[in-house]
DNA sequence: CTGAAAGCGCTTACAG
DNA sequence: CTGAAAGCGCTTACAG
């Protein structure tokens, strides 16, 4: 069964393939009597034209890649989420593709991304080859990164965080709730948004007068496991803590359960706040204080910003700052006095 | 800066278009001098065939669609990441698409992709527009069902879990525990999942000679939401039960939740079994029982048995069953007397 | 407003 | 083994 073309449709309804195309493409250069005709046509056949035809002929495909380490990550889903949502509504379609921590698979990804000629590339999470960015660039292919703050290095729009205040709201929070040994559970290190929360928690503790223990802070990949092990090391170590600051959700939830293994009580013994705020934050028990970042509106930014360069290419650099919000749940204990029963 | 063509690699390597096209597809119809020559120039001028260009010619898009309810579900995240494995290492691409339960976003995803040529479709969730399905596959286009099993209605290839049997594992688990009053928290009633998971319920009372009760079924969409409401009514209701058997982790967690919210203890006062075995049924407190499915593998299957009907277009309906099992952990109390500190 | 023609960058049957 | 030519299904500058 041989798919239609506009040559189907131009013959049927008695006009040139040219005007098929322009009534398809909503041209106004045709009069109101043959867009009818041609449209009435177009119905009956069913017809939905070719877009890789029209890729070809005008070097736009409408479609953008998505690079993320892994799309079980929640953290990473509620972003790809959000660049779907918001790319599908301006008429693109999205390639997912997972990179994990595997730098042939970036570079993989990023060649078949480019044969493919998209026409942009959103890219999120810490793979980032610095030669492949170049590349990138080189080939002309807009590019957002997102939740990575390269501003140094790289000419690019991105789309993050301030990592460095978002800590102090964390850090801020357990201070005030009288802590004063605070260990962290850091993301890998070579991130600027590790960094950057460490630059924070350094800032709280200074505005404090606290002083800074270099073997309270310990890192590892963003992951439950990492957490897990990372404070039972800790504990084990002897290091005398009272409130972990960890950088991300699962490494938090993985603390809390390695400090329960511990037979630690959190909050009453030791307090955990996460960062991210993701769903899974207010299931677990006790339910999570933490960071939020809107996860969703990151991807949906980073569409937003790579279409406008996409629509006017010569706009410049755009370097986008969402907000970041402290949530009170129970984890630090700060509602350890709220009956908790009042709420349901 | 123009974009490469064959037509620039030919020219340097002084040989035709139709040589550069035979070796970068290792068309045998070259000569090892001439492949190498023009290997050479590829490697220096770093050059990249559009695939826009070929999917045009060979009609043939090397993509696949994938339509998922909604991508930040992690039980449909970890069987996308199954799915965007395997096609990429078949180089193939995954246009991701977010249909929540919306029909008109779901018409519209599968316009588009129509449009774009994709070479096949896998279709994930509850979602499917009966009327949407037959267009499809009146139009040719080769699509895999995931997680529905429509086998009386529609020819097509699915790959799914035997939904009553896994049931009967979960209600068994119970009774074997000793629970007579087993109260169950359904998915929406009109997915072939929920029923044949209910038949499983019901088959494992009759076994054990325990009298269904209409009462104690309810239902709703598969979320923690659901879950804590429906619990929390149904306690409200003065309905009496020692169990619960959640068809989802979501509605699981959400019912714990709702059972500790009304001050009780799970498994103590009530115990809870899930479905699916999403990593986060692991991390919450009590770690949730429940029945493992293999979603990474049902996405995996799923493009497998896409690629085969691509490659061979003759091949006969195939429907694949995944095996799944009983994870026992602690929120039915079958580990209570298990001293969970030996382990950490 | 409309159509004929050229061309996007490939692939492949055909001829040699 | 190699090349010239046609064509995949569109779009658009050009001429009228």
């Amino acid at each position: 069964m041989r798919r239609l073309t506009i040559k189907d449709v131009a013959e049927i309804a008695g006009v040139s393939t040219s005007t098929v195309s322009r009534v398809l493409s909503d041209s106004p250069l045709v009069s109101d009597d043959t867009r009818k005709k041609v449209l009435k046509v177009v119905r009956e056949l069913n017809f939905s034209p070719n877009v890789v035809a029209r890729a070809l002929k005008k070097r736009e495909s409408s479609t953008i890649g998505l690079l993320v380490p892994d799309i079980v990550n929640p953290y990473f889903a509620e972003i790809a989420r959000g660049v779907e949502d918001i790319a599908h509504k301006s008429g693109y379609s999205v390639v997912l593709c997972n990179y994990d921590a595997d730098t042939e698979k970036e570079k993989k990804y990023l060649q078949v991304l480019l044969q493919r000629q998209i026409d942009g590339l959103i890219y999120a999470g810490s793979g980032l080859l610095a030669g492949s960015i170049v590349n990138l660039l080189q080939a002309g292919i807009p590019t957002v990164l997102l939740d990575r703050d390269t501003s140094e290095i790289l000419d690019v729009d991105t789309v993050c965080i301030d990592d460095e205040s978002a800590a102090q709201l964390a850090v801020d929070h357990l201070i005030s709730l009288g802590h004063r040994e605070i260990a962290v559970l850091s993301g890998p290190e070579y991130l600027n948004s590790s960094r950057g929360r460490l630059a924070g928690y350094k800032l709280s503790l200074a505005r404090s007068a606290i002083d800074f223990k270099p073997e309270l802070v310990v890192s590892g990949p963003f992951t439950t496991e990492a957490g897990f092990e990372l404070v039972t090391k800790l504990v084990r170590s002897g290091a005398r803590f009272t409130a972990v600051f960890a950088m991300s959700d699962m490494m938090a939830i993985g603390a809390i359960k390695g400090l329960q293994r511990l037979n630690l009580r959190v909050p009453e013994d030791i307090a955990v706040v996460g960062f991210d705020n993701i769903k899974m934050s207010e299931l677990i028990t006790p339910e999570l204080t933490t960071v939020a970042q809107p996860m969703y509106e990151l991807g949906s930014q980073a569409f937003a910003i790579l279409k406008e360069r996409l629509d006017a290419r010569h706009s410049e650099r755009q370097r986008i700052v969402l907000k970041t919000r402290l949530i009170v749940r129970d984890s630090c204990g700060a509602n350890l006095r709220t009956d908790k029963l009042s709420l349901a």
